[in-house]
DNA sequence: CTGAAAGCGCTTACAG
DNA sequence: CTGAAAGCGCTTACAG
C-alpha cells in the first residue's frame, strides 16, 4: 500500500536514490549543508534542481524535536496596526526556516484561547502574544509549556511571561501633552478609549492625566468606545465640561480624524479655532487636512524586533535581554 | 530513546491507555465521533478533558492523504483591501478544521513564486491564490499539482487555474463613470494607476472609456504610479489638459483623499468648484470631510466566499460554479 | 564525511 | 462498533 500525498511528487529517497547516496545525506545537504563534502553536495544539489523536489515540511517539522512553526493570533482590527506588525514578523521569519502560522483572534478571551490550543496542536516552536485582552488561564498554559515567547504589549504591566517587546503608552501620552503644552496650548482635554480590558488605552489616559497634574492644570478626560463614531458624542462631552478647549488630543488617530471632521459639522477650523493631536500615526494621518500631529509607534518595526527576538530566544541566546523598548515619536504636522 | 516533542504533554496513546481502548478510537472519538458508541466516546472525551490532551495537527496532518493546511500569499499592501480579505477567510478557517498559512508575497513574480514552493512545501490541501503579478510558471506549478486552488481576481481575464471569484473592474469603473454622468457631471476626468502587470487597473481605465464612448464624450485619462504622492501630479496633468474638469474619478480611495487634500491647497473646494469619486471604500472614505463618493468591493465577502469555496472544493462538491461574481456597489456620499 | 536503524504521533485500510 | 499492523517522509542518535 504505497500512499504518497501529492502524486507526482518526489521524496527524499527518490532523492537519494537518483544522487546514489542515502536519504539522511539528502536531508544534510538541505538542513546542515556544511556537514556535506563539496562533490557530494553538488551533485545532490543537481538532483534536486533537476527533479523540482520540494521538502516535505510537514514531515520535516513533524520528527524534528522543534518543530519549523511559530504561531500568533491577530485579532482582526485592521488599521489597528496589527497588520503592520504582522507583516514586520512576517518580513523576518520569511527570511528564515520558520513558517509564521496566524490565528485569528477576537476581543474575547474565550475564544483566543481557543485559538491558542488550536496554534499548540500545530506544536509551534515558539509564540508571540500580540492580543488582548490576554485571559490568565492562557497565560498559565503558555508558562506550562516552557514555549519560547514574545509578547508584545504595554511596557508597564503585568510580569511578562517569557520575553516582552513594547512601548510605554503612559510615557507616550505624557510626552505628547507636555508637547502640546509647549507649543502653547493652555487646555488641553483627551478623548480616550474604554479601558476596560485595554492596558494600552488605560495606559494613555493615566499618561495625559500625568502630564497634566506636572503642568499643575485641570484634567478633562472623556472615554468611549474605540470606534469613530464616538468621536461626535465625545467632543460634544468635552465642550460641555471645558468650552474653552484649545487642544483635544485623541488617544488614536481614528480619532482624530472623526474628531476633525465633527469640528467642519460644526464649523470650527482645525487647529485655529481648535487643534487636535492623535496617536498612533495612521497612513492617513499625513494625508487628510490638515495632517495629524500624532505619536508614532513603528509597529512594523515592533513586529520585526518581536520576531528577531523570538528567533534568538528559539535558538537558546542567552545574551537575550528580557525587556525591550522600542520607544516613540512624536510628529508635528498641522492639525496642533 | 524516548523523544516527546513537549515533555508534558499526552499523545493519543496516553489517552487511549487511560480510557482503556486502542488509540485507532481516540483518533475516531477526535475526527469521526459518530462512528464511536455513545458510551465509550463520552469516556474517551472525559480522559481528553482530563488530561487536557491536544490533538498534535502536525502529526495528524502528515499522516494524513490530504492535509488539513491551506495556503495563500498575502503581498504586503496594507489598506489595499487584501487585509480583509486575509480576514475573510480567516474567519471561515477558523470555524473549520483547516488552518490558514499566509505567505507574504511582494510584487515580483519571483519571490512569489518562491514563497508558493514554500507553501506548497506544507502539503496544504489547497490554495488561495489573491496576489498579482502571478507568474505563468507559478500558474503552470499550481496546474500541475492538480491542487483545488481558488483565484480572487478581476474577472474578465486569463482562464482560471481552477475556481474564480472575483468582481469585474471594468464594469464596476464603467458603472460608476456612467452614475457620475447622472448626476450630472459633464467633464469627467479619469486618475488611475499603471496597468503594468495590474489587471485591476488597466480593466478600471477601460471601463471609463467605455463609459465615456457610450456618453460620446472625450476621455481624459491620466496614470502614475498607485501612491498618494502621485495625485498632486495627477490633479495637475489633468487640469492642464481639461481645464474645465468637474469630476475628477480616482481609480483609488487613496488617491481620491491625496486629490481632495490637492484641492484644498489650490483653495479649490470639494465638491463644489470640483468633484472627487474614489474607488474602494475604505474605511476612512466615510470619515473625511467630504467622505468620499466611491465603488464598494466587499472584500471581507470575497475572503470568505473564496474560502468556502475552496472548501467546497477539496470536499469535492460537484454543483460548484468554476467563476463567482461578487459584485460591487456605488456609495454616494459627499465629495461628487 | 556518510549511513542503517529507529522513531516522531498520528491515520488508513483491512479485518472482525 | 472496535482494533492490530503498517506506513506517512522525514530527523535523531549512534556508529564508523
Amino acid at each position: 500500500m504505497l500512499r504518497r500525498l501529492h502524486a507526482g511528487t518526489f521524496n527524499l529517497q527518490d532523492i537519494a536514490r537518483r544522487a546514489g547516496v542515502s536519504p539522511i545525506t539528502v536531508s544534510r545537504v538541505i538542513n546542515k549543508p556544511e556537514m556535506v563534502s563539496e562533490a557530494t553536495r553538488s551533485r545532490v544539489l543537481g538532483v534536486i534542481q533537476e527533479m523540482g523536489f520540494v521538502l516535505n515540511r510537514l514531515a520535516s517539522s513533524f520528527s524534528r524535536a522543534s518543530s519549523r512553526i511559530v504561531g500568533t493570533v491577530a485579532p482582526p482590527i485592521i488599521n489597528s496596526g496589527i497588520a503592520e506588525q504582522v507583516q514586520g514578523m512576517s518580513d523576518v521569519f520569511s527570511r528564515s526556516d520558520y513558517q509564521l502560522l496566524v490565528s485569528p483572534g477576537d476581543l474575547s478571551a474565550e475564544n483566543e484561547e481557543r485559538q491558542i490550543m488550536n496554534i499548540l496542536g500545530w506544536q509551534p516552536a515558539g509564540f508571540i502574544l500580540q492580543a488582548f485582552p490576554e485571559s490568565d488561564a492562557m497565560r498559565e498554559t503558555l508558562k506550562l509549556r516552557q514555549l519560547p515567547v514574545v509578547e508584545i504589549s504595554e511596557l508597564v504591566g503585568k510580569e511578562p511571561i517569557d520575553c516582552l517587546v513594547g512601548v510605554s503608552n503612559y510615557e507616550a501620552a505624557r510626552r505628547m501633552t507636555l508637547f502640546l503644552a509647549e507649543l502653547g496650548y493652555e487646555r488641553i482635554s483627551f478623548m480616550g478609549a474604554h479601558s476596560h480590558g485595554n492596558d494600552r488605552a488605560m495606559r494613555r489616559t493615566l499618561g495625559y492625566r500625568a502630564a497634566m497634574a506636572e503642568l499643575a492644570r485641570q484634567a478633562v478626560a472623556v472615554v468611549g468606545p474605540l470606534h469613530p463614531s464616538y468621536a461626535a458624542g465625545g467632543l460634544r462631552k468635552i465642550l460641555e465640561i471645558a468650552p474653552n478647549t484649545e487642544v483635544v488630543f485623541c488617544a488614536s488617530d481614528t480619532f482624530a480624524i472623526a474628531t476633525i471632521q465633527e469640528c467642519r459639522r460644526r464649523g470650527l477650523r482645525v487647529p485655529e479655532d481648535l487643534a487636535v493631536a492623535g496617536f498612533g500615526d495612521l497612513d492617513l494621518a499625513p494625508l487628510i487636512v490638515p495632517a495629524i500631529t500624532t505619536v508614532r509607534v513603528d509597529r512594523y518595526r515592533m513586529g520585526r524586533i518581536a520576531a528577531e527576538t523570538l528567533l534568538r530566544r528559539i535558538a537558546g541566546d542567552a545574551s537575550l535581554e528580557r525587556i525591550q523598548d522600542v520607544g516613540f515619536s512624536i510628529v508635528r504636522r498641522e492639525s496642533a
